[in-house]
Formats: structure tokens, C-alpha cells, sequence
DNA sequence: CTGAAACTATGAACGTCATACACAGTAAGG
DNA sequence: CCTTACTGTGTATGACGTTCATAGTTTCAG
């Protein structure tokens, strides 16, 4: 009565449920192997510098190779995606508001040590098993608050999408912001500058007016860990009123 | 007494200021018609029909004329992502939250209409003059909030972010996923039939409770409006207490 | 013990793409 | 008119993802 699913080729491989092959030399490489290769070139040469070939050629086999364990470029991407990911803080008994903060902020900080996370994430469900373990711990910390399952996962969902945000925002802060060139710099040194030279402030009121202020005065100062803590703030008092609200309706009712 | 400050020449071109030519056979194409081009061809085909060869056909040059008004196709990309965005909403001098709101939800729909931009956006700070714009009009929004420039930014931020990784998932939830092929889908439906399929209820605690009661059911009934409204609604609950305790702080002090 | 079957890695080949460069054509200024 | 500045073209190149037929290797069946 077991119905026989098949889940794809790729995710059976990421949850190790390839059954062993029964012929045939022995595999030389893993889906693992490959994907922590993989992951070790992107922490050194940035995503730009994994192709099919860089990876085999550190695993040490040929490009094409790796074809038998991946289905595509894309797959290895996910795959990286869900690997670097370590496991989940300990819950540890603590209250959930102290737990998610960690939690988003562990979170963050994956991202900014693996800055190349920022050009994969397609934010899809997560389906690997390292993710699908935070997404356990958070689901677990809320237990008890009164909330229904779904907005658990919302809870959760909105605290990743945040913590990525954020490692995006300090990321590409840190870096020239990625828009000019450091050679054409020239005179404008940052963020408050540059937009003080191109901003009109008739269409711009709001805008000029704060950078005139030196609101954006050195971008490096704009976007930091008291930023981050500030952001993660207003969700957290946003989930703490949910939860009063459901406690009450709860009482009520 | 005015410095001469240089932009990069891509955003020189951004604004319009470049110079006209003075000599020289007219130019036959435009950064601006350029772009269109390019977000045509990523609105019909996605991101994978826009090569440089696809945009400069479809604009009736060669492919490397391009080069003569884009840097490279990192510079096309960056374009695009600022030439799609529209006017902002006007405020019409609705209190603050509706506003932001209604902003926030443009923001989202803008992406969801042009699914391409989630391969793009590296949330780099914002510097084309139609992003800007939508800056702008956030801060106006809420001026006499009592909240300084650097909290008004950040609000704005988040909100931004919040817009983006909520049009993620609700893309990602439409489109099967992106981790598995159609053709392999076997019998397992949807996410939470897949998530039941690979889950171990011991090292998976709270996800698979979830699971087995049907908190994922379906994926389209997961992520959809009323799921935004919900994070949307934590985000301005935050947003709100920290306006009204800056109020208070006002007061005392 | 033998041979078929199952499986692995290889190397050559293909098509696509971004980009560099030298060049030909064109408008304006002196 | 001829120089100067500028625009679009054609060719070429190197990198990359992916396909496919093939050779080599291990195990199982008889």
C-alpha cells in the first residue's frame, strides 16, 4: 500500500537515498565531494570562479564527470546552497525571542562568510536537509506561543527573507557598492556624496533633504550590526504583538 | 569652487548626463531604448533569453554596438533593474502606514510581474534615479514620525527586503518549485507531500508534526496575499512601536 | 570459470556567449 | 576640403555548459 514516490535524481542524492550501486568500478567521487569542492572555490574565487571544469578538475576528474552526479550546473548550485549551511543554534530552553534573534542572526552571518549565497538564493522552499533543520529549530521555539502552524513558518520565512536581506545590504556595502568602478571614482568617496552630486531636489525633496542632513555620510557607518539588530527589532515586535493578540483572543474565546 | 566629480560612465548615462555628441554620425540607439529592448526580451523569454546578441538583434544592430553604450552586460542588468520600476504611488497625504503599505505591495508586484529581477537584484544600495525616487517618497512618507533620517532608511530597507523575498517565495511556490523536473514528480504532489516523503520524524521534530498536520498542505495556498499582509502587518507593527516610543522619549525629555 | 550486465570516468566535439579589436563609414568644424 | 570625432560592423577568441560514443572496471548469473 506504500505508494512508490520518486523524488528527483538530485534530492535523493542530497537526503543519501541513491541506493549503493551492485556493479560496476566503485565510484571515485560523491555528491558531497563535489559540492564541498565546489563551495571551497566559491569562498576563495567567488561564485565567477566555479565552472563544471574548476570544480572537477579539484576534485580531480574530468569536467564531464561530474554529470553523473549532478544534472546540471543549477544543481550543483542548490546543492552548495544547502551545504554550507551548518547546523542550527541550540534551542537550549531559552524564550523564543532570544532564540529566533540568534537564529536570524546566525543566519546572517552564513551569508556574509559565503557572500556568493547572495547570488543563488532563489529563495525556493528549502527542500535540503540542512535548511530544513533551521527551519525545525524555528518552528520548535515558537512552540507554546499560541500560533498556528502557518504562521510559525511565515515567522520563520520572514526572518530568513530579513537575514538575507541584510547580509545583501552589508555585503554590498562593504564592496563599492558594485556600481562604479574604483577607477572612476574620481572625486565622490561615498554613498552621501554621490547621491548629493546627482540628486535634483525638486523631484528628490525627501531624499536631498536627508542627504544634505549627512544621513548617508559614510556608507560603511549606514549599514552595520546596530542596523541589523535594529530591522530584526521590528519583527520581533511585530511576531511578540501577534502573539499577545492570539494569547487574548485565546482567553476570550 | 565646484569640484569636478566624476560618475562612472554607466550612470552618467543613468541620468542623462552625458553630452551630447558633437561630431559624428547620429546615433542610431539609446541606453534607454537598449534597456527596453532588453526587458522585453526578459518579460517574454526570461533572463536566459537575454544575451547581448538577443537585445542587439531585436534593437537591429550588431551585438557589439551595445559596448558603445554599456560597459559590459553587468552594466545592461543593472540598467534593466532600475528602467522597470515605475512612478512611485503618490502619498496623497495618507497617514504613514497605509502608505508604506501600499508601497511596499507595489514593490512586490513590480517583481512578481517581472520574475527576472529576482536574478538580478543584489540589493546594491540604490542608485538609478527611478529606485531613488521610490526612496524618496518613503522618507517623505514618514516625515513627523519623529524617527531620524538613518531609522527612516532603515525602515525603508526592510520594507524593501520584505517586498522582495516575499515575491521570491510566492514565485518560487507557483513555478514547481524549481527542484524538481515535471517529468519527475512522480506521484508526490506538492511540498508537503514531499517534505512527509524525506523527513525523519527524530531529527525533525517540530517540521514533520507540521507536516503531518497539514499545516502544507498545498504550496499556491502557502505563500499568497494574505500571507504578505501577514509579515507586511509584523514589519509596520514594529515600525509603529518605535514611532510611538520615540514619541514618548520626546516628551519625557 | 566465463561472459554478460551494470556502472564509471574519459575525450572529443558542439553551440552559445561575452567581449576585444581593427576598420569602414559619417557628420561637423576649421 | 580635410581633419577630427564619433558610430556601427565583422571577425576572432577564449571560456563555458553540455552531449555522446567509448573504453575500462566490477559484480552477478550460469
Amino acid at each position: 500500500m506504500e505508494p512508490a514516490r520518486r523524488l528527483s535524481p538530485m534530492l535523493e542524492r542530497m537526503w543519501g537515498r541513491e541506493p549503493a550501486p551492485r556493479r560496476g568500478p566503485r565510484p571515485r567521487i560523491d555528491l558531497a565531494t563535489i559540492t564541498a569542492a565546489a563551495i571551497e572555490i566559491a569562498d576563495a574565487d567567488g561564485l565567477a570562479g566555479v565552472s563544471m571544469g574548476s570544480v572537477a578538475s579539484r576534485v580531480g576528474v574530468a569536467a564531464t564527470a561530474l554529470y553523473r552526479y549532478v544534472g546540471s550546473k543549477e544543481d550543483l548550485l542548490t546543492s552548495m546552497a544547502d551545504a554550507v549551511v551548518p547546523a542550527p543554534p541550540e534551542p537550549g530552553g531559552r524564550p523564543w525571542r532570544d532564540y529566533l534573534a540568534q537564529w536570524t542572526k546566525a543566519q546572517r552571518d552564513i551569508v556574509l562568510e559565503h557572500d556568493w549565497l547572495l547570488s543563488i538564493s532563489r529563495f525556493a522552499p528549502p527542500l535540503g536537509p540542512r535548511r530544513l533543520l533551521w527551519l525545525d529549530r524555528a518552528l520548535a521555539a515558537l512552540d507554546g506561543t499560541g500560533l498556528d502552524d502557518g504562521e510559525k513558518i511565515n515567522v520563520a520565512s520572514s526572518l530568513t527573507g530579513y537575514a538575507l536581506t541584510d547580509a545583501a545590504l552589508v555585503h554590498n556595502a562593504g564592496s563599492g557598492f558594485g556600481e562604479f568602478d574604483e577607477t572612476d571614482i574620481g572625486g565622490v568617496s561615498d554613498y552621501g556624496d554621490l547621491l548629493a552630486e546627482v540628486l535634483d531636489p525638486e523631484t528628490y525633496p525627501a531624499l536631498s533633504a536627508a542627504v544634505r542632513a549627512g544621513a548617508l555620510g559614510g556608507v560603511e557607518g549606514w549599514v552595520d550590526d546596530e542596523d541589523f539588530r535594529f530591522g530584526l527589532g521590528l519583527l520581533l515586535d511585530g511576531v511578540e504583538r501577534l502573539i499577545a493578540r492570539r494569547a487574548s483572543e485565546g482567553r476570550t474565546r
